[in-house]
DNA sequence: GCGACAG
DNA sequence: ATCTTGTCGC
């Protein structure tokens, strides 16, 4: 129903390794790093992929207010593409929109695995999805690709900005007591403070944000 | 040229 | 990401 612009976009776009590519010049131009007027995501969807000789690729959507899962999808794919530091939406983001376009309830935000502007050129796949889908989206990452940043205290909640050029894109975040942290950064149509509340708020079960914790279990499983 | 390098 | 056993800790 709402995907109709999903998928309109995605036809205008042409969705495919040419087009990803062109947009990598573009994209910050057009990433929005603020939050939408009324923001308070309800459905926080996730989704992750594993790879073999094949990918699996599984999304998970999150009630918020109910405290429960929604939806659950998963899918085996074609690999589209290498992987290449930097590029990482030529590998992961069409797999992702292939999924979106089946599921049917509404997302209200998007967590990715993987960065949003902590990118060289603000381009992570977490931006990406946000403006080939119109959605708010939010990169969660493990390891950092650019900038520096200095240990925030391992207690959860604290935090500290990762800075690239003398610009903050995103910041180092504790989810958990004693627990290294996580990375965080804005995708488009969210800003760095309920970025932060809303990956602290879904670190239930682990240090990771729960639907995407469980979208990577439902995915290497089935890859197995 | 060398080293770094999301998943 | 994946290849892989044990080990430390809650
Ligand atoms: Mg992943």
């Amino acid at each position: 129903m709402s995907y109709i612009l999903l998928l309109d976009k995605i036809n205008k776009s042409n969705f495919n390794q040419g087009k990803i590519e062109e947009l990598y010049s573009i994209l910050p131009e057009i990433i929005i790093i603020k939050d939408e007027p009324d923001f308070n995501p309800d459905i926080v969807g996730s989704c992750d992929v594993s790879y073999r000789s094949f990918a699996i690729v599984s999304y998970v959507a999150w009630s918020v207010s109910k405290r429960c899962v929604v939806e659950e999808i998963t899918r085996k794919k074609e690999i589209p593409a290498e992987y290449i530091p930097g590029r990482f939406a030529l590998r992961e983001l069409p797999l992702i929109a292939e999924v979106l376009l089946e599921i049917s309830s509404q997302i209200d935000c998007l967590i990715l695995d993987g960065h949003g502007i902590a990118h060289p050129q603000m381009s992570g796949l977490a931006s990406f999805a946000g403006v080939l889908f119109k959605l708010p989206t939010i990169g969660t990452a493990k390891n950092l690709l650019v900038g520096e940043y200095e240990s925030p205290v391992l207690k959860r909640g604290e935090h500290s900005d990762i800075i690239y050029n003398l610009e903050k894109v995103g910041e180092a975040l504790c989810t958990k007591d004693d627990t290294s942290p996580i990375f965080v950064s804005p995708g488009h149509l969210i800003g760095f403070e309920s970025s932060r509340r809303l990956i602290l708020e879904l670190a239930i079960n682990s240090k990771f944000p729960e639907p995407l914790r469980l979208a990577d279990i439902n995915a290497r499983k089935s890859s197995l």
